[in-house]
DNA sequence: AAGTGGTCTAGACCACTGG
DNA sequence: CAGTGGTCTAGACCACTTG
């Protein structure tokens, strides 16, 4: 309650606990305050995932103070904090104490490493460089229009990448993602290392989870060659759904990993 | 404050912000009881998690309520709460609306899942059946010593199993434990599926974390026979070390998986 | 000094569960 | 019905950062 009208009314006003007011005499502001099934925090959650989603906060700005927040949406600081709460959980806000709260840029997120799992079996955990082999534009295949939710025969575009461990190329990553989603990726002929950062600096489009599938599998012949391996090797496959928010599919890689000196580590809690 | 002295004075009566009485003089019950530089709600979370080691609270038993808590502690419910908070996303305790806080077992507990992640190509997703092939004791090797934080030559029990997915030898575990912390495990020849449940039943020794190193690998002549497929088959292998609280390792297992049917899923948020 | 997030409290009412 | 966890509020003080 207390709408605090006026002062606050921000562009992106929100259709938020549209009325409810007076209609309680509690001496101090004790109301129940939901208004369906769901509580109040999940409607602040979702209202600032909404404006995460539409760059309202965009990558690297400070978003508003949570009394602002509070007084904007019409319920207590707890509540925005609870909130709030979430979303740091999940890598989506950054706090730091005496400055604000913060919409992380990609590299900064937990993200960098989040989606680079290998290991050398001396401890070592670096993002490797990658050479960019080839880059083609077709049609989709079935396979390739179910992974990203497009329409059967949609352009897309394929890469073949080649990451360098040590020296020694190690992992070779086939990346498909639809034309209309990330136009003319990779079209100069060169590509950043870090591609889900490009997404996001380039296309807007901010990976925020992924599905991964693993599997063993022997080299083909023409992985052998790019690999510098035997043909037949036994190498990991890392089937990857790449994902922004609302699991919208970004990008489908997958990357065949040879783990004679380094392994795909995970960490269960 | 108020340290509710008398009524719940329970057993382990903690060693709990000694003294800080009076000395301050707040109208109503304000006061920063923070006692060094940690927060109360993480010293309610650590004398919680000492109770859960210590069996104080056994697994199936309903801890006492947040209200009992926080009055014993002598902390507010909202500190209780959070401290439960924590230990709840972590899946050492469940609560139940209505009914009260649970240590789960640990077949409630994410673990049973947790730490089986093959998933058909089909989407099934199932503990398989295990066969017990060998179980052996002997003294420690060098690496044997090492993962499990063990001293040289210490006896130590290594089983082999055979694990069928629909009817086909598909996982082929080798598992390593120290005998002083599983004595006699496997002697009777049958084993559970679910060895986890077994060490919290029989042992008191609860698996809360683990770590996986995963890699590619050629089937030996060995495993191929018992996996039934060509040797030189390219295999998942699944080198787990699993611990209980305090990160004592309790298990070494490696696991070779043929994943021409299944895959190992990860979800990464 | 002002503003931010971080911790803590007290107390209200709700929704759910069991007897 | 009483007891439990679940939500929400208001307000206090702390620790940290910037100016």
């Amino acid at each position: 309650m207390f709408r605090h009208a006026g002062e606050t009314d921000h562009a992106s006003r929100l259709a938020f606990l549209p009325g409810l007011e007076g209609a309680l005499m509690a001496p101090r502001g004790r109301a129940p305050r939901r208004i369906g099934q769901v509580p109040l925090y999940e409607m602040v959650d979702g209202e600032l995932r909404q404006r995460l989603l539409q760059k309202v906060y965009p990558p690297g700005a400070m978003i508003p103070s949570e009394m602002k927040l509070a007084a904007e949406l019409g319920v207590s600081q707890g509540t925005v904090r609870r909130a709030l709460n979430g979303l740091v959980d999940e890598g989506l806000l950054t706090r730091r104490q005496g400055l604000g709260t913060f919409v992380p840029e990609i590299e900064d997120r937990r993200s960098l490493f989040l989606f680079f799992n290998m290991i050398g079996h001396d401890g070592q955990h670096e993002l490797p460089p990658a050479r960019l082999e080839s880059c083609e534009i077709g049609a989709a295949t079935q396979a390739e229009a179910d992974r990203l939710a497009l329409p059967p025969q949609s352009p897309v575009r394929r890469l073949l990448r080649v990451r360098l461990l040590r020296d020694r190329p190690t992992i070779l990553e086939r990346i498909v993602v639809a034309e209309a989603v990330l136009p003319g990726l990779g079209e100069g002929g060169a590509l950043p290392d870090h591609l889900f950062r490009h997404y996001e600096r380039s296309y807007g489009r901010t990976v925020t989870s992924a599905e991964e599938r693993l599997r063993a599998a022997a080299a083909s012949f023409g992985d052998a060659e790019l690999l510098e391996i035997a043909p037949g090797t036994p190498l990991l496959e890392i089937d990857r759904l790449a994902f922004e928010a609302e699991r919208t599919p970004v990008e489908w890689r997958r990357s065949l990993c040879n783990t004679s000196a380094h392994d795909y580590l995970v960490d269960r809690r």
